[in-house]
RNA sequence: GCAGCUGUAGCUUAACUGGAUAGAGCAUUCGGCUACGAACCGAAAGGUUGGGGGUUCAAGUCCCUUCAGCUGCACCA
């Protein structure tokens, strides 16, 4: 039943002008801010002009119009349709505010409900089409830092948005293993390489090459350009390179597959920048055949001063050794035959925009289809840094993301010793990282944020385990009253106060909600979803008792108690975040 | 210099295509565990939405301008 539908049907049955369509009123209606204004409301104030008359007015007449039509009696509030679904319409300062019968409502939202059960907010509007999600893509021999958590776990969410939607999603991890900075550590791994042992922890022992590596790159010009000179070696296949770049791989690959496990992210693919490099050259004949790259200073380009981008896209260096750029073009050309994908996209920082805006425009001289040059969407995020400042690996200071997920899961071992939970060790992990999980969805993609520790394993209010606690309290609650889903006979009266009506209105919402933080691609609107629903089940859990000696109440609270549960389950779930069974 | 993003309570932030009294959490103060889990609930206090113009019946939201912070602007990714 669609509330909306039946409002605009009745408005513009009394409106009874052409000139405006019932599509457009069901736009206008609004959900009003505060309850006590009613459930919609229609802002008289467009038809000002059309009707030349004063908004009020309007509205003044307009609920006459429609409480005439509907009741004998014309001096009541009260509609009295068929279906007696609109209790009551009030005009107030030019709007035309509609109370809905609340037994409707939870009637609605149950039915809503019962369609899919524990499939509540699985969706099907992207069936049959195929969605590429890029993200994480850590560098190799780098240390897997804060600054790759938000790629990662937005990335994630966005994947199982898009699942749940029902497209195909592949999770693509466009590792950053190629480049004049693996060359660096190779560089610096040939001049120190036996001061260092690789077998325990590898990455750190690299990273601090690669800072070295650097100081002296920046002190010193030549060791630089021999750097460069190193990665066209690479590039052409010299086996000493190619050989430490696999055992350097390999290393990293190891601590990544740690914290994925830990975070619970899957790839489908790994296919790094390596991958593309024996699949670069025909993205530059495509473009010498489009007669699109022009020789500069050297270099090959691709001038987009056409397309409104100043900055030209450089494809070739001139040494005749590729750029990342190149690489990307490469990956547009392979995923758009490997996968026919309708949608590709980046979830990369928001300081790679203009990147972005040069390979996108780029894209479109390939001769791709206009299907994938669409398609390609650049999803940013702010950067996260430090209280002392931007992240730098080069310089050495970053938070490693395995000691702060450490850190979360130690935290929460420490306040589960007071509880009474039999697998602390896995519970722990579940809060924990679902703290960190929370934290880095719950706030809007593109700020900036200044990674505080303490902000990030807070465990009150706003956050992951406060979700959590909800969802394992449904939990308890349905074990406590042995539950039956299959017992659906409800007295929806039973769930009419304000606690319970706010209650079912968010969970009526769900889908719109996902498909919301999908358009935009923003899972923090599914995130903050999440503490409402949490939220409005807490305020209905101290209000009321749902245990009890009234079966019919404590059937009808129950089964709303059901419905939190499974749609706190599937939230979270979208979002990345496990539930514990105790906690 | 040019371009982009951000600016809302002490801190972190929300606000559907412009809509009614700008909504939360943290911190602070107060109240609540002999009903189903207090990682909780309730209440108080806290705001000139960076500043200034403009458009509109209506602006946190759109336009202009200005200030502050961040990011990017050729061989790193």
């Amino acid at each position: 039943m669609d509330f909306k539908e039946i409002i605009s049907e009745i408005i513009f049955q009394a409106l009874n002008n052409t000139e405006i369509s019932k599509e457009e009123i069901k736009n206008y209606i609004e959900i009003p801010k505060e309850e006590e204004k009613g459930d919609y409301a229609f802002p008289c104030f467009r038809l000002a002009k059309i009707l030349k008359q004063a908004p009020n007015m309007i509205a003044d007449n307009l609920k006459e119009k429609i409480v005439n039509s509907n009741n004998a009696n014309a001096t009541s509030n009260e509609i009295n349709g068929n279906q007696s679904i609109i209790e009551k319409v009030e005009s107030i300062s030019g709007y035309l505010n509609f109370f809905v019968s609340k037994a409707k409502i939870v009637e609605n939202a149950i039915d809503k409900f019962n369609k899919q059960k524990e499939d509540y907010g699985k969706l099907d509007l992207g069936e049959g089409k195929t969605i590429l999600v890029e993200y994480s893509s850590p560098n190799i021999a780098k240390p897997f830092h804060i600054g790759h958590l938000k790629t990662t776990i937005i990335g994630n969410s966005l994947k199982n948005i898009y699942k749940n939607c029902g497209f195909k999603t592949i999770s693509l991890n466009h590792l950053g293993d190629y480049g004049t900075q693996f060359a660096k550590l190779i560089e610096g791994y040939k001049r120190w390489g036996k001061e260092y042992d690789l077998s325990e922890n590898p990455i750190d022992k690299l990273s601090e090459i690669y800072k070295r590596i650097n100081e002296l790159c920046e002190e010193d010009e030549k060791v630089l350009e021999e750097c460069r000179e190193t990665f066209k070696k690479l590039e052409e296949g010299d086996e000493y390179c190619v050989n430490l770049w696999n055992e350097f791989k390999d290393l990293s690959m190891k601590e990544f597959e740690r914290i994925y496990d830990l975070l619970n992210v899957k790839f489908d693919s790994y296919n790094g920048e390596s991958f593309y490099s024996d699949k670069m050259q025909e993205v530059i004949d495509i473009l010498n055949k489009n007669g699109k790259l022009t020789d500069s200073q050297g270099a090959k380009v691709v001038d987009l001063e056409d397309v409104g981008i100043k900055a030209p896209c450089i494809i070739q260096k001139a040494n005749g050794s590729s750029i990342y750029a190149t690489r990307d073009l490469a990956a547009i050309l392979y995923r758009a035959r490997t996968y026919d994908f309708d949608k590709c996209i980046y979830v990369v920082g928001e300081e790679q925009n203009l990147h972005f805006k040069q390979i996108f425009a780029v894209a479109k001289y390939l001769d791709l289809d206009e299907k994938y040059t669409n398609g390609l969407i650049h999803v940013s995020y702010g950067m996260i840094m430090l209280p002392e400042g931007k992240m730098s690996t080069r310089k050495g200071n970053f938070v490693k993301v395995e000691d702060l997920l450490d850190e979360a899961i130690s935290k929460s071992k420490e306040i589960m010793q007071e509880k009474n939970v039999e697998d602390k060790e896995k519970v722990a992990k579940q809060v924990g990282i679902g703290a960190v999980i929370f934290e880095d969805l719950k706030e809007s993609r593109i700020k900036n944020q200044v990674f505080d520790l303490a902000e990030a394993l807070n465990f009150n209010g706003e956050t992951g385990p406060y979700i959590q606690y909800m969802t394992v309290r449904t939990k308890s609650v349905l074990e406590k009253a042995e539950f039956n889903p299959n017992d659906v006979n409800i007295n929806v009266n039973i769930l009419t106060d304000d606690d319970s009506i706010r209650l079912i209105k968010l969970i009526e919402k769900f889908d719109k909600i996902i498909i919301n933080s999908m358009e935009k691609n923003e899972p923090s609107i599914l995130a903050r979803y999440s503490i409402d629903v949490a939220s409005a089940y807490s305020s209905f859990y101290n209000e009321n008792k749902i245990i009890s000696d009234d079966k019919e109440s404590q059937n009808a609270r129950c089964y709303l108690t059901y419905m939190t549960k499974v749609t706190l389950i599937n939230a979270l779930k979208l979002l990345g975040i496990e539930v514990p069974d105790k906690m």
